[in-house]
DNA sequence: CCTCGGATTGGAAACGTTTCCAATCGTGCT
DNA sequence: AGCACGATTGGAAACGTTTCCAATCCGAGG
């Protein structure tokens, strides 16, 4: 009685069974007049459908779970944040969860099973077996984001990193770089990996000389961990007239460590990022970046994961999402603003 | 048969009826023995218990929201990952909603109803009357993050925003600063009205002149939105030799306005932000910024919104966080680094 | 050997919804 | 008027779990 009104007590007030009173409700079958009166009943008592119990009889609870590798890195919040609109469109909610190491990921995989979540997105830095067995097994319709191992049955949505470090490469070589620098992330993660392919192809491809010692690895694609890479190629003393960080964070990370050793950018060296994050425009001097598709991709992943669901048996076919260079103040010798 | 494991196929296997079952699982009131042998056939089917059913009999589902204003801002993001970890450590799922506008507030907290979530945390950046009421009528658990208006029945957990922004004030006198610049958000939400009182009552009480034309608002608590306000502070002409944000973000704009008019930071001009945020270490120069505690206010809602759900009937009696300075580069003559 | 009591167990209700199926109603046609 | 048919309705099952209550079991004590 004074609990919170159910199905039963809108039909008791409409005077109908809860059979009609749950098709008027749903708009389905019922005659336009009691349709009208259930509702009206529904609306004096403030009558709002259970979801919980919607979900149990239904099987679908509207929620899709995310995972991500790092929450704090904007890229991901943008990507989420792309992943959300398109949901909230479709009257789901999002369920972000933060994981990393391969078990912590895989954990997450097998903690949502169907009966908590209708589908899930998953964005895995490093594929390994482990979170591979943990898709497998999912008994949800699953999109990955990023690249997944060959044997892979399902598509994945995927950035063109190799194009975009090339995009990077060929924009600093026109603007007069001839030694071009690159710090990376983790070679064991699948960016780390392609982008450094993609810095070396695209050295190839300019005619430039490929010297390894052009080249560091930061222990993760972070600021903090970019610092002592960056500092640790500075200290080689190899000579650069422009740098490519596989990252925005540790692009700034070199931006720092150059500045701290009084080498001005864009003026001595030039500064690529990627992934175009909010950073990069608010930053003195602005990030010249490659943006990646962070939204893009986010967006393509939902809309694949929700014609999924609706049915379509291939809708998850994945995707590649073109690289786009955005040119600002680090690597022209424009004058702010 | 072939579906998902269910209880009653456990107790099938086992042996036992559904009741046992479900107690064996529980570990509750069941031999040691059928326990057990309970057990191991929820093993051996890979049993997973359906958490829409068990939400749908206990009432409670595990799940908790949070509405933010604006998820891109990382200060929330560090926010909504402090309820995250805290609630995972009570195996509890976190919904993110953003929402900015009052309305949208509303809307967001009328359409999560028990029946989805077993409490709520909301960061209302303009608590007006149409959110009080949507809070009144909200039938779960909730806690929020900032301030509410003189009437509200429950506490909340807020940041020291005027004694944030007394404690800039006072490091740039410190520093030698005497005309401080004061670039707000809009002073309609509690933050911005927050940091416009403790900005004037600082400048009093350290003594120095209060002057309008020194303070400046912009439309919104972002980047993009600081930079014509900070443009209209230096149109002004106005001498200053210092300038406190509002916001990391809105400090970082200053420091743009700044360079493009050829004022050097920290040499022609102290700078301050609030929040602490990534942006701040980041940052070239680093930021001088003040940490109003994002984190621990979101750990300490979540910790009573946790206590309170777990039956502590005055666990939400909400909490001020103390503010912190975090001196850089941007409000020192120290060299980088 | 019988009885009592606690420990353990099983049946069944309950949570709130959707949906299948059968029953009823009203209408139009012959 | 009688019949058939579609539209509308109500009863009841089903989703998977927890938990109340009664029944059963077992051992101990008389």
């Amino acid at each position: 009685m004074a609990g919170t009104p159910t199905i039963a007590s809108v039909a008791d007030r409409a005077g109908v069974s809860i059979a009609t009173a749950s098709r008027a409700l749903h708009g389905h079958g019922a005659s336009p007049r009691t349709a009208e009166r259930v509702r009206s009943a529904a609306a004096e008592l403030g009558y709002r459908p259970n979801a919980v119990a919607r979900a149990l009889q239904s099987g679908r609870t509207g929620q899709i779970a995310m995972i991500v590798p790092d929450a704090a890195n904007p890229v991901y919040a943008r990507m989420t944040s792309a992943v959300q609109h398109e949901l909230a469109a479709d009257d789901r909610q999002l369920l972000v969860t933060q994981a990393v190491e391969p078990a912590a990921v895989a954990a997450a995989i097998a903690r949502f099973g169907p009966s908590t979540i209708d589908g899930l997105i998953v964005v895995p830095l490093r594929p390994e077996q482990q979170v591979l067995e943990a898709l497998e097994r999912s008994a949800v319709p699953t999109v990955v984001i990023g690249s997944l191992p060959e044997g892979a049955a399902q598509g994945a949505v995927r950035a063109d990193s190799r194009a975009g470090v090339r995009l990077a490469i060929d924009h600093l070589v026109s603007q007069g770089a001839r030694r071009i620098a690159f710090v990376n992330g983790p070679v064991d993660t699948t960016p780390g990996r392609q982008r450094l392919e993609g810095y070396r192809r695209a050295i190839e491809d300019a005619g430039l000389e490929q010297d390894a010692s052009l080249v560091v690895a930061a222990a993760d694609f972070t600021h903090a961990a970019a610092l002592p890479a960056v500092d640790e190629l500075l200290d080689r003393g190899v000579d650069f007239d422009a740098l490519v960080g596989a990252n925005d964070l540790i692009a700034f990370a070199a931006l720092r460590a150059l500045s701290v050793r009084g080498r001005a950018v864009p003026g001595d060296c030039l500064v690529v990022g990627m992934d175009d994050t909010e950073l990069a425009q608010i930053a003195i001097p602005s990030l010249t970046s490659v943006d990646l598709g962070a939204e893009a991709r986010g967006t393509l992943a939902a809309e694949q994961l929700l014609a999924s669901l609706r049915g379509d048996a291939d809708a998850i076919a994945g995707a590649v999402v073109a690289p786009r260079l955005v040119v600002r103040e680090s690597s022209t010798g424009m004058e702010p603003r």
